[in-house]
DNA sequence: CGCATACTGAACCATATGGTTCAGTTTATG
DNA sequence: CATAAACTGAACCATATGGTTCAGTATGCG
């Protein structure tokens, strides 16, 4: 259970990060080498191995270097489990609130009266 | 679209931590004051406190004091956002790994014509 | 061989994060 | 009124993050 909260703690922190989200979605129309991704993103290789490097912990994103280019592409379906957790979330997050939506229905019906 | 950016920014980073993931499973069984959410995650008041300013700040969560007390609520479901970027992102997903698959096709027939 | 390309690693920097303690303030309650 | 409870804010700490520069190493190409 620990392993899967350090997952989610990876996956959640690699999305929390516009270049890193930007990065995911420019591999998901074409592989791209660090420096592709780097001058896309107006940064330095240095920098951009950095991100690559957090999404590829994360599981993300896969690398291969092949002579002297690194390609990245997508990894293996990690979000699964991030999207798992906001969807099973969102049903008690629904729950409460259809409860809240029976409170303000109530309270309604009060204020009518007064 | 910038702010968009950063509302997913805050989203995904107040979700990357566990106590704060519990800290939400928690508030969708029943509000709670610090107080009670301190002794749940064994913490200090004052680093509760942190804990759920990052997630109010991120929209995921509400406090009213009253007398003594806050009150910590779920939030207006800001979750959407960021369920709806992990599916457009998944569908992209899908989208690559079909168009591989196109080209592992493409690059048996090629090798075969050799 | 010689040079350019592509990456890599170390060091550095400013700021953020996750936690603490300690010293208040405000609000019950006996 | 006195004391306890609940929170708040400031200060501090260690570590992480997001970026840089600089000095390499490894590879491809003419």
């Amino acid at each position: 259970m620990v392993q899967y909260a350090q997952a989610l703690d990876a996956s959640f922190a690699a999305l929390s990060d516009a270049t890193r989200r930007g990065v995911l979605e420019r591999l998901g129309r074409a592989d791209a080498s660090i420096t592709d991704l780097a001058e896309t993103f107006d940064m330095t290789l240095t920098g951009m191995k950095k991100h690559v490097g957090v999404l590829e912990q994360a599981g993300l994103v896969t690398t291969e270097k092949i002579g002297r280019v690194r390609t990245c592409k997508l990894g293996p379906r990690r979000l699964e489990e991030a999207a798992a957790w906001i969807e099973r979330f969102r049903e008690l997050w629904d729950a409460r609130f259809d409860e809240l939506d029976q409170v303000v229905e109530e309270l309604k019906k009060r204020s009518k009266s007064r």
